[in-house]
DNA sequence: CCGAGTTGTCTGATATATCGGACAGACGTC
DNA sequence: GACGTCTGTCCGATATATCAGACAACTCGG
């Protein structure tokens, strides 16, 4: 009963009594699934969704014949399908900007030998649109696909940083102030922080996510100088000053190519 | 009206006069979306689909919240979303076949220089889940996500060969038995060679999809020996016998690779 | 200026998709 | 063998999502 909060805080609106829509029953159970990461029960589903055992079995049914989902071993597990990851390469091939931006970060990781992201905003929370690992024993960097509540990053300022204080405090979600080391980011202090970064090409937190890396973060802007999406490099919390500096200049340098915005 | 015709045959059932389930209709988008293969403009979608206006307008706008698809430009052209991306993302890390199928066809066609594919069954087409060109000026493979009619190929017999003559005359529509060039394939035919590739290690067919190119076919199999994908060269019709003879050595060595049965 | 075409929004009626719950098989435990 | 839990299937009722169509804003050409 806990990694369902964020698949819930997708949803389009709370939990009542009335009945509801397909679509809307669809799209709980895809975002239940990506926060998942991994096949889940059939049989698991009903509870989890909060939805009558009956509306789920006809509907995976009916998402498991398009091939969005697939049903597979002895317990019936249910994941993404290969429709899914057909449309997905779609959008792929379609949208320059991934494919550009995924380019652009295995290039800057491969040449600072850094952990470095592309990221994106997905509703209310940060998707990890591409990564590539660095070369450090460590490795701190997320994995591709996941979503992460925005308080705890600096893209996560960057990427709110066009919206006003009603938008922000609309958007994020109460939970997604708690750090996962249990310190909770004072709302007004985070609209402060997205309002600072505006127009700004570099955004850097430290400490937010653990306690032993920073996250720098740089802007990837529209031809309106709207933020699309930040690529970013993960760092040591102690690397020396000089080192610091050298990443930053090639991360910007990697935000400017990437942005249509002069 | 043309390029549709792929997108509707994937839909549950034909058209009525009834009213239809918002997921059967999301689901037609998708496939019409796919068939189109780039971004469609959202008023003309309620005709392509054969919907209400009404109903099109309000399903695009839930997917579109939802992040499945993306509503961009002054005209409002529809396609997949970065939620579709991601979740296809997740289909991929997930699914081993896929993953390990692709590294595979990347090595194969880089070894030898020809166009490499990984084809797998997609409802009642074949799906090009990967693909690689050759290093020839020519390039005769297909896009990656396309869907084609399984009688077009090689690994559509393969894909099939499973299956009984009903169920094959069942799943094939009528219309994907004419090739490119209007040559139309006997169904018995079909099924013949269908159960003529159940068991072996490799299926060829020249001159189907166009008249200067041959298919060869290997078959992955699961456990049971079922196969769950072929991996697949496009070659010129008129490459030498040893040429060719060594290209059957290494695209069977590779689909054994990826086989799991013994 | 006036029609014809296109696009997007809104509304009330009704066909039906969703729901609740009954049913049954499988599997364990005592 | 009796009991509880988990799982999947089925069915009738009704809340509501889908639909048809009216409406307005806009373009374009003559």
């Amino acid at each position: 009963m806990n990694e369902l909060s964020d698949a819930m805080a997708a949803s389009p609106k709370a939990a009542e009594g009335g009945r509801e829509r397909g679509i809307d029953r669809a799209l709980k159970l895809f975002a239940y699934l990506n926060s998942a990461g991994r096949p889940v029960r059939l049989a698991e589903l009903p509870k989890a969704l909060g939805a009558p055992r009956s509306t789920i079995y006809e509907l995976v049914t009916t998402l498991g014949q398009a091939g969005l989902l697939e049903v597979t071993g002895a317990d019936n597990r249910v994941y993404f399908g290969r429709a899914m990851y057909l449309y997905g390469i779609s959008y792929f091939r379609e949208n320059d900007l991934v494919r550009r931006g995924s380019t652009e970060v295995d290039a800057l990781s491969t040449m600072t030998g850094e952990s470095s992201e592309l990221c994106m905003l997905s509703r209310n929370l940060q998707a990890i649109v591409h990564a590539h690992p660095g070369t450090r024993p460590m490795r701190i960097s997320s994995e591709v696909g996941s979503q992460i509540p925005l308080p705890w990053t600096a893209s996560g300022r960057l990427l709110l940083s066009h919206m006003s204080r009603e938008e922000i405090r609309d958007l994020v979600q109460p939970e997604d102030l708690a750090l996962p080391d249990r310190r909770v980011v004072d709302i007004d202090a985070f609209v402060d922080d997205c309002h600072a970064a505006r127009g700004t090409n570099l955004v850097i937190t430290r400490g937010l996510i653990n306690s032993f890396a920073q996250c720098l973060a740089a802007p990837v802007r529209g031809v309106n100088g709207e933020v699309q999406a930040t690529i970013c490099l993960v760092l040591p919390i102690d690397v020396t000053a000089e080192h610091r500096t050298a990443m930053q200049e090639h991360l910007i340098a990697s935000s400017r190519k990437l942005s249509l915005h002069p």
